[in-house]
DNA sequence: AAAATACACAACCGCATTATA
DNA sequence: TTATAATGCGGTTGTGTATTT
């Protein structure tokens, strides 16, 4: 036993509404209102339709002050704040979004901001860190696995070093008590590179000067201290103190954002990891579908 | 240029809740 | 109070269009 339907399908029209089946719903419910029942307005309007259907029909289309798309940045903070608080309660988001539906906000959700709402759970997840360690040289390297903004992987790695006693990882969060390597000898050429004796644990270190445009608009020069090791290239912003292992900027200085499809930051395609990270990535990529 | 695929959004379905007799 | 109908809601499907192969 089925449940009851709510109007007999075989009579009924089903599909899009055309513009005059519009007009009839439209002049019929600014005349007369729903008469307070929706499955026996067709009849009444004159109209081949289930109930259900004009008052869908109604709600997220002809109703005046309904917007259609072209959701803002703003809207789409608030769906996805909302929707990290309360879930697909399409109805009660809607209701903090003047002039959407339910409907409107549920579809795009599901055709734009599922994807963004995943990424950024990724990007959190990510973060943490994917970590593994071996020992290179008496120094414990611990490679992280992550994103960078680009939603690129990225690679890198700190150290859990013997260079400083006081200090168990160094990173982006603390590169400023990164013991810089004793400065050599200084080479001049068109990108002002100046070359640096390598330390104990780093294969060669540069420091170089380069102007960076990032996405056109917003530009900056930056002074970076480039460190390579048998992993790979690592980059740091000496004047944010920020940095990064990553092909990232490597791809930025010699071709833009050109980036390659399966470039891996930091990561030298001959090394052991390469294989690895991959599979990781694979892991990853597979989660995020 | 045609077919295949992806995408956006409209519409439907059935269950849960609410209103009504 | 309770049975039934109407409405609301969210998951899902259908349809037209755009993009890719």
């Amino acid at each position: 036993m089925g449940r009851a339907p709510c109007c007999d399908k075989t009579k009924v029209k089903r599909g899009p509404w055309s513009p005059e089946e519009d007009n009839i719903l439209k002049n019929y419910l600014e005349k007369n209102g729903t008469g307070g029942n929706w499955i026996s307005l067709p009849q009444k309007a004159d109209l081949r339709r289930c109930g259900k259907s004009c008052r869908l029909r109604w709600l997220n289309y002809l109703r005046p002050d309904i917007k259609h798309g072209g959701f803002t940045e703003e809207e789409d903070n608030i769906i996805l704040t909302l929707y990290r608080q309360i879930g697909s309660r399409w109805s009660v988001i809607a209701a903090n979004l003047p002039g959407r539906t339910d409907n409107d906000v549920k579809n795009h959700w599901n055709t734009k901001l599922k994807k963004k709402h995943l990424a950024s759970q990724n990007n959190n997840f990510l973060d943490i860190g994917y970590n593994f360690t071996n020992n290179i040289n008496s120094s414990d390297l611990n490679h992280n696995y992550s994103r960078n903004y680009h939603g690129k992987l990225d690679y890198s790695n700190t150290f859990t070093s013997h260079m400083d006693p006081n200090v168990t990882n160094y990173s982006s969060k603390n590169c400023d008590q990164f013991p810089f390597p004793t400065l050599m000898e200084i080479q001049e050429n068109d990108a002002t590179i100046q070359s640096i004796q390598e330390d104990s644990s780093l294969d060669s270190c540069q420091i170089f000067q380069k102007c960076v445009t990032f996405e056109e608009t917003n530009t900056c020069a930056s002074t970076f201290l480039k460190s390579t090791n048998n992993t790979g290239c690592n980059y740091m912003d000496l004047s944010s103190g920020i940095s990064s292992s990553s092909s990232y900027y490597d791809d930025i200085l010699e071709n833009g954002f050109d980036f390659q499809e399966n470039d891996i930051g930091g990561v030298d395609p001959n090394s052991s990891y390469y294989n690895n990270i991959l599979e990781i990535d694979q892991l990853f990529k597979e989660f995020e579908n």
